[in-house]
RNA sequence: GCGGAUAUGGCGAAGUGGUUAACGCAUCGGAUUGUGGCUCCGACACUCGUGGGUUCGAUUCCCAUUAUUCGCCCCA
């Protein structure tokens, strides 16, 4: 009985992995570059962080957790999002006494949740993301969105749509939600299931519903942004100012919400906009969280951050038809020809590997035909040749795969020789 | 949690209520006793997701089940 990978999972194999790996580098680099530090939090944290955090009343908590208990009776959950154990982690290593502030992080990992995968949607995803902690500037809040902007483009992708609104400090926040319900409450019947549901659970929902989008009770819907407190709307003007100047096309949309209770303030998305990228359009979600660390039992410390789907990114790659350079050669592939000379290429490659040579060889008896295929499928830059004849006079044939030039060298000699060959 | 689609060799993909299950790609071998990429020839499914039913007979019809996939909700 044959035994399948988990739904909502995938291998990644080679051949693939290569564009992991290449996405991964180029965000490490980013990162360093906007001196963002790597932080590897547990891939299970207590249940109660994110009940606390995330919101016990979000979708992620009610139904999308890998809840378990372990020998010890504990609940524990598999991480369906990382600010949660960034701040944690923040709070327990009382990163707030850090020399230097704002505490910027990043982590690259796995994270877990229960749903129906979907296109762009799986049980187990690698999410990259970003935590800048103990700061309030609105330049940092530009500076977060800039980075995340900037592994887009900086892969190539152009078909991008930033879109940030601002969800208010509480006040506003709890301003605005009470305009809402005063506003649709009174005709909720005549709208669908799902809004009479988002009523209570989260009315500003309503107002991207996709069926209900033409009812006259939806334009004239108070927006988020005539609710703002003047602290709010200065500090919103701000990160827009920023924007502008890091030349960061975006626009607002006052529709955006966040999933997860802590946001605060700004909120953005960055969306695919190439054709045929399926019903998931958002690539990464990000927001402020001030509040978090105390929530969470720290001190205050005002945050920002953001999550990026791995997965995503490489559908829109997929899909605006992008192909990362990565080039896999090896150096030399050893062809044998007949027992001795087989014999003698085990030791021969492991000399050319530790030369610092890529190098294979046969393991199947092919035919010299077959030998050298395997080297062509292999991308082999050099193609070395041993026979009874050369093994006898401790000579080996050296051919280059792109030029077809061949030359014969001492035996002893073929790693310097291929340094030679390469070096013109 | 709800709805639609699909399930045939390593991959892609035809097909039929009747016993030899097309074809393409890939792979391996040969033409070319020791030099790949082109061409030609040959080999490659005790079997059509799993279980049950109808039938003289099922890969083909029916039911169930599982898996995959797309969409809804929501999200990365």
């Amino acid at each position: 009985m044959q035994i399948n990978i988990p739904r909502g999972t995938q291998d990644i194999l080679p051949g693939t992995v290569e564009k992991w790996q290449y996405i991964e580098n180029r965000i490490k680099d980013l990162c360093d570059r906007f001196q963002y530090n790597e932080i590897r939090t547990p891939i299970f944290e207590h249940t109660e962080l994110f009940l606390r955090s995330v919101g016990d009343t979000t979708d992620i908590v009610t139904k999308e957790m890998y809840t378990f208990e372990d020998r010890g009776e504990r609940s524990l959950t598999l991480r369906p999002e990382g600010t949660a154990s960034v701040v944690r982690s923040f709070v327990e290593n009382k990163m707030f006494g850090l020399p230097s502030q704002p505490v910027k992080l990043f982590y690259l990992g796995q994270m877990f949740r229960y749903e129906r995968p979907q296109a762009g949607r799986f049980r187990q995803f690698v999410q990259f993301g970003v935590e800048a902690i103990g700061s309030k500037d609105p330049a940092i809040d530009a500076e977060v969105m800039a980075l995340a902007y900037s592994v887009y483009e900086s892969l190539g992708l152009s078909k991008l749509k930033l879109v940030v609104n601002s969800l208010g400090d509480k006040e506003s926040r709890l301003a605005h939600r009470e305009a809402l319900m005063g506003h649709f409450s009174p005709s909720i019947g005549e709208f669908c299931k799902d809004c009479q549901s988002r009523l209570e659970k989260n009315p500003m929902r309503i107002l991207d519903c996709k069926k209900d989008h033409d009812h006259p009770l939806m334009k004239s819907a108070p927006s988020i942004l005539e609710y703002l407190n003047e602290d709010s709307k200065q500090y919103f003007e701000k990160v827009q100012a920023y924007l502008t100047a890091l030349n960061i096309p975006y626009e607002v949309d006052s529709n955006l919400v966040r999933g997860l209770d802590y946001y605060n303030h700004t909120a953005f998305e960055i969306m695919s906009e190439a054709e045929g990228f399926g019903a998931i359009t958002t690539l990464c979600g990000g927001g402020r969280y001030n509040g978090l660390t105390e929530e969470l039992g720290g001190p205050e410390a005002p945050g920002i951050g953001f999550a990026m789907s791995l997965e995503r990114l490489l559908a829109a790659l997929q899909a605006e038809g992008i192909e990362l350079p990565i080039e896999k050669k090896i150096d030399c592939y050893l062809v044998a020809l007949g027992e001795e000379a087989k014999d003698y290429t085990v030791g021969l490659l492991n000399e050319l590997r530790k030369a610092g040579f890529s190098a294979e060889r046969d393991y199947l008896d092919r035919k010299v035909k077959g030998q050298f295929k395997a080297a062509d499928r292999l991308q082999a830059k050099f193609v070395a040749i041993l026979g009874e004849d050369e093994l006898k006079e401790n000579k080996i044939n050296v051919k280059s795969q792109e030029t077809g030039e061949q030359k014969q060298v001492n035996l002893d000699h073929l790693a310097a020789a291929l340094k030679d060959f390469q070096s013109y």
